[in-house]
DNA sequence: TACCTATGCTAAATCGATTTTGTAAAAATT
DNA sequence: AATTTTTACAAAATCGATTTAGCATAGGTA
């Protein structure tokens, strides 16, 4: 009842184990094994179910086919939404992923990568957060894999995706301000993450370029680490301090889902009251009356490039990549909030 | 700029590789390795900052320090918190662990199972999916620890944790009894699992202990694989042919966010022209108005009970459970809805 | 005929740890 | 004093693969 191993299949193929590793490796030809052999050992090793044992292999090529991703939170349906992507573009291509939430918890992010060292990943997949700069920094100084999604640093010469934060508010606001609407808020937080910053920069681009003045009290910066219940407070008075806004922009899904909690105490009905739109989408806001319009994120192509610059890394005789900073376009999907 | 192996250590601190070996794995007494030198040697790995090669121990030893984790979803909040308790606990134990979701896929979770065993990993978390019964007999048979959770087959003997479905339902059922509600509708899914056919006996049971008849066109059984639209319109339909209903109890998460989006195209209002209770909770639930009522699992609870019969039939040399079927109970929450 | 090369495989080294076995020197026992 | 036992390590086997080097035999060339 004990594993079947490669010495085993050569000894019933009665030929010798470094055979069986050459033919079931492909190099059957290149080692001028006889079709006749190599079919047999072919044959063994199907019908006797033999699977190599996967750590002598990784032991002996000193490649574990692994991959580490590395994101905030678990829980959260962005990063649910791209492991699961992940997952399985990283499958067909012979890899599996173990991964790793940080979850905001700064520090946390640095004993993972070393997690993920001590595990002997091949490659790592990270959405950075603020707290990772250096330990990201000297994974790419030991010339490890790394690809970073969803924001990056821009101190950090490694290969990045995301959405074009700039160009996803712009839509937002567009659609905005084509209904006529003028006083726009705006609402962040304080966490200095470039594409943070990218979304603002396009709140205030598409105002100036509609000649609508940009006005400081239109935005708010939540502070990150905050109770709950501080925050809901805090745009609460936003709200109630800025009564001629017929618009919110809010950057992030949380920060939305902040929102509508607000606007629903506050008992201000959407669009009329006031008009909605966020930045990433959310299960809640398909469902949510009359369904929130969001800048939806384009997860699977950023999955997949994310992927794809791995590789591309991994696979040692492939020349340098044209282009490792990578930006895809979102997508503005219209429901009922604004 | 290569790794450093424990050979190293050993030339270091000039001994044996054997020596540092037993030192740094505890056995340094047992093989009666003088202090002197242990400590050096101590000294040495850990200045050095030494890390064993994980491949070489695994292969050594035969055991990964690695749990397969195979849930339903990953994208759905309860194995996205079970997870997320699943790897805590199970890194305090020196373990890893490597998710993979059957996306409801039938036979998916075969082929996972079998990825799993290449992968070797040294035990198995598992919420059984209806198509994954044989191939978890045979891990069982092959004496691999498996633990199952959130469901069961009663054909297969291997512990299990889940939330008393039965007593959760009935939690809800006598809060909408005891609010005089009498005509209680019940939506369920075809899907034959063991805790499903455990939540509809709650529901009938509550009734008849209060003597309110059980009526058939009460009990609405939804198939599991339909557009998400057809179920929406069989829903309504359901909802429509019986105007009497006062309430609604939503036997999944899933199914009850499909009730919420159905009750509000129907225009009707909670709790009053219809009160709604749903089983497991959902970020959803907390935020959509009035708020949702809900039976939350002890997804915590589950987790960590998980781990330890895990981690039970993981340890060789601890005697058998006494209880290997466990039953946590769930906790009933109060919000607008009912 | 003697030498060289290609063929077709096998033997052995290797990856980096753990674990069993071995072995000098010191201590204890007879 | 001779023998046994204990101490304190070192040497070597092992896990299961990959990979390099080696080695007969057959065929080709000088």
């Amino acid at each position: 009842m004990k594993r079947l191993t490669l010495k085993d299949v050569a000894k019933m193929a009665g030929v010798a184990p470094s055979t069986v590793s050459f033919v079931l490796n492909g190099k059957g030809k290149q080692m001028r094994i006889r079709d006749e052999v190599a079919t047999r050992i072919m044959q063994v090793a199907e019908k006797s179910g033999y699977e190599p044992h996967r750590m002598a292999v990784n032991l002996r090529t000193g490649q574990s086919k692994t991959l580490g991703l590395i994101v905030e939170s678990i829980s959260g349906s962005f990063f649910a939404s791209l492991a699961k992507t992940i997952e399985t573009e990283a499958e067909r291509k012979g890899y599996n992923v173990v991964y790793c939430s940080t979850e905001n918890n700064a520090q946390k992010g640095g004993e993972l990568i070393r997690m993920l060292g001590r595990q002997m990943v091949d490659g790592y997949l990270i959405t950075p957060a603020p707290g990772m700069e250096k330990e990201i920094q000297q994974l790419v100084h030991q010339h490890k894999p790394v690809v970073l999604m969803d924001s990056y640093f821009p101190s950090i010469k490694t290969p990045y995706v995301l959405i074009n934060n700039f160009d996803g508010v712009q839509q937002g606001m567009k659609h905005l301000i084509g209904k006529g609407l003028t006083k726009i808020g705006f609402v962040m937080v304080d966490v200095k993450l470039i594409q943070l910053e990218e979304r603002l920069r396009g709140y205030t681009t598409a105002l100036k370029e509609h000649k609508i003045p940009v006005k400081k009290k239109h935005i708010l910066q939540l502070q990150y680490h905050r109770q709950r219940e501080d925050s809901l407070n805090e745009l609460q008075a936003f709200i109630e301090a800025n009564p001629e806004l017929d618009a919110i922009f809010f950057s992030t899904n949380y920060l939305g889902i902040l929102g509508l909690e607000v606007i629903a105490r506050m008992g201000l009905k959407m669009p009329d009251d006031i008009a909605v739109l966020c930045f990433d989408d959310h299960d809640i806001f398909r469902l949510y009356p009359p369904g929130i319009s969001v800048i939806e994120q384009p997860i699977e192509g950023i999955a997949k490039t994310a992927i794809d610059l791995l590789m591309h890394q991994l696979d040692k005789n492939s020349g340098p990549m044209k282009k490792t900073a990578i930006e895809l376009p979102g997508k503005f999907i219209l429901r009922g909030s604004a």
